[in-house]
DNA sequence: AAAGTCACCAACCGCCAAGGA
DNA sequence: GTCCTTGGCGGTTGGTGACTT
């Protein structure tokens, strides 16, 4: 919706933008042009596929579009309170890489995980004392406090979707439970291997692996309370703790060699091992 | 009823890696 | 090894509409 005048850029800008490319919303015409072309012709070939289509997008545009809003496979609608504890949990294990999260919830984009985790639970957990990028308790300082006082009012005065029903059930004074796992099965499975875990690095992602990295690091040890605290500490890199599970799933070329901790190579590059991997440490069952 | 405020979210942007020439 | 193309990712923007004043 930047543009939502859909115009029709006429030179290329220095922003990149071609010649006679329209921009903004995309119109019902448009979705049809593009389903059509794309169920006959199949994904991929982005960079050709409007020409094929007959439309007048770029290619990148024509993609974005098709994952996230035309795929069939695309679920639309609010998100569900079992949903948002998925999210929750992966955020926490996985930072802001939003692609492999999205992968987890079926029928869910990565965009709109996203913008639901920017526009909801991120000032959701604010208003709870944790931050969000680290899951970790807010330190009070006079800005955070500014923020849970803004976030309060915006509350009181305007549309409260964030706090519905489902919401509160989330992130409170005790760790998730929604599916009746152990709460403290973070601190047994990881809790020793905690210390050292600064300069650590996590599952660099596809591209851009470094930030995000960062930020899955940092996530790495969450806490829901300060009464009652819940460390995920899964420590995610190369090399190996003796202490507690030390798991790397670093996946860039010079930390995939670890010794002793768990290899994630494999799972890496094997989704449904990697899958699985998760989906242990999501439904907290693994090294039971 | 009108004006102002703010949250939501579709869409865009820049960046990066992989793969092929 | 270098360059180019393509696909994919996360961050950001800004119009829309709900809501308040």
């Amino acid at each position: 919706m930047r543009n939502p005048s859909s115009s029709v850029t006429e030179k290329k800008s220095s922003g990149g933008r071609k010649m006679g490319l329209k921009r903004g919303p995309w119109t019902s015409e448009e979705d049809e042009l593009l389903t059509k072309c794309i169920n006959k012709e199949g994904e991929g070939k982005w960079r050709t596929l409007p020409e094929r289509a007959g439309l007048a997008r770029c290619g990148k545009s024509c993609r974005l579009r098709w994952m996230n809003y035309l795929r069939p496979c695309v679920k639309r609608g609010q998100i569900a309170p079992d949903e948002e504890d998925l999210i929750l949990r992966l955020h926490r294990l996985l930072g802001n890489r939003w692609s492999l999260i999205a992968g987890r919830i079926p029928g869910r984009t990565d965009n709109e995980i996203k913008n639901y985790w920017n526009s909801h639970l991120s000032k959701k957990l604010i208003s709870q004392g944790i931050d969000p990028k680290t899951h970790k308790p807010l330190v009070e300082t006079s800005s955070t406090r500014a923020i849970t006082k803004s976030l309060g009012a915006a509350k009181n005065g305007r549309r409260s979707e964030s706090d519905n029903s489902g919401s509160s059930k989330m992130v409170t004074t005790t760790p998730p439970t929604s599916s009746g796992q152990n709460p403290n099965m973070y601190q047994h499975h990881f809790g020793s291997a905690v210390d050292g875990l600064e300069d650590d690095q996590m599952m660099t992602r596809g591209g851009h692996g470094n930030a995000a990295a960062s930020d899955a690091q940092e996530s790495a040890g969450c806490y829901y309370s300060a009464g009652q605290c819940c460390e995920t500490n899964l420590h995610l890199e190369d090399g190996a703790d003796a202490g507690g599970y030390h798991v790397n799933l670093q996946q860039s070329s010079q930390g995939l060699g670890n010794e002793d901790g768990i290899d994630c190579k494999g799972m890496l590059e094997d989704d449904g091992v990697f899958s699985s991997f998760l989906n242990s440490l999501i439904n907290d069952d693994m090294f039971v």
